[in-house]
DNA sequence: TCTCTTAGTTCTTATCACGAACTCAGACGA
DNA sequence: TCGTCTGAGTTCGTGATAAGAACTAAGAGA
């Protein structure tokens, strides 16, 4: 993978896209991700598996712990020093479904339908797909949506009501 | 926003999220699509909006079109010569969610619950949102899937029997 | 012919990723 | 006590690339 360039700061203004993306900072961050919901969750596993280089690795953990995305958990093997590896928070985990939607798109865009990763739910084992719901549960395909930005004075009085 | 920087290549072996993410190649193209299907479509309108460089801009509107996420749709309006704008193709189309996980998070982790970009359905004009559901319709919160890869090799049989 | 507009392209400079080597700290053997 | 081993980073020189400003292209209209 070509490494990721640098960027110049853009003004998030009001949009979300933007800020995740922009906290994200690059890709790498995603692919570090996805190593820790792999269960590979030390310094080294991850440098070796994804090819990162350990500069960058080093700066982009300490990006994700800094944004409350992964933490630290100290962890002692016998015989062995206390050692430190990284686990998604909550908020990390709230990026699972980023994940899910990569992965569900590369199959079937760049891998031909077939499966590389399997996502299922911790209980039945079932595959685990993501859907597009209205509010009142009707499902909606992707060609039936529409985006529109909400203009940042609206955004602002929403915060200020708060 | 800082600047994406340089990638070296990764082996994306057989994943379908290291693939995805290599593909697109940095956040920028992420935003150059947020921009299409916020109905921006113009060079001039994508460029002051994100306030990308233009070299970059237009190497990442090649990579779009040479990936089939974008294609581009001459235009002309009176009194002018013919120009083209960019639309997302159903490919593109296909990374729609993946637009609506980050402005889900961003909306929850970054912005305080606060809704910056409104995403609804075309018909009814209510709201949509992103929901995991196994392939038996049950729906599964982010905490309760597991992700596993799965072995080069079986999804090399795969592709084989294919 | 001159100017205006949109859509890029070119060029220079500064920044960051790469990758190899180095540091650090505790565990263990001799 | 000394040397070595291992995991986890850190340092540093080099090269690739984004930023940003300036330039080019090409048709429309005065």
């Amino acid at each position: 993978m070509v490494a990721p360039k640098p960027r110049t700061p853009i003004d998030a203004g009001n949009c979300s896209i933007i800020g995740a993306v922009d906290a994200l900072g690059d890709v790498w961050s995603i692919l570090v991700l996805r190593e820790l919901f792999l269960g590979i969750r030390r310094f080294n596993d991850i440098q070796g598996d994804l090819g990162i280089s350990r500069s960058v690795l080093a700066a982009r953990l300490a990006r994700l712990v800094e944004l409350g995305v992964v933490r630290t958990v100290a962890y002692q093997e016998p015989g062995d020093r206390v050692r430190h590896e990284y686990r998604p928070t909550r908020k990390g985990v709230g990026l699972l479904p980023l994940l899910v939607t990569l992965k569900t798109w590369g199959d079937e865009h760049l891998n031909l339908g077939v499966e590389t990763v399997r996502i299922t739910e911790r209980e039945s084992g079932e595959d685990v797909r993501v859907e597009f719901r209205t509010v009142s549960g009707k499902q909606v395909q992707p060609n039936q949506l529409v985006a529109q930005q909400i203009s940042p004075a609206v955004v602002a009085g929403v915060r200020r009501n708060r």
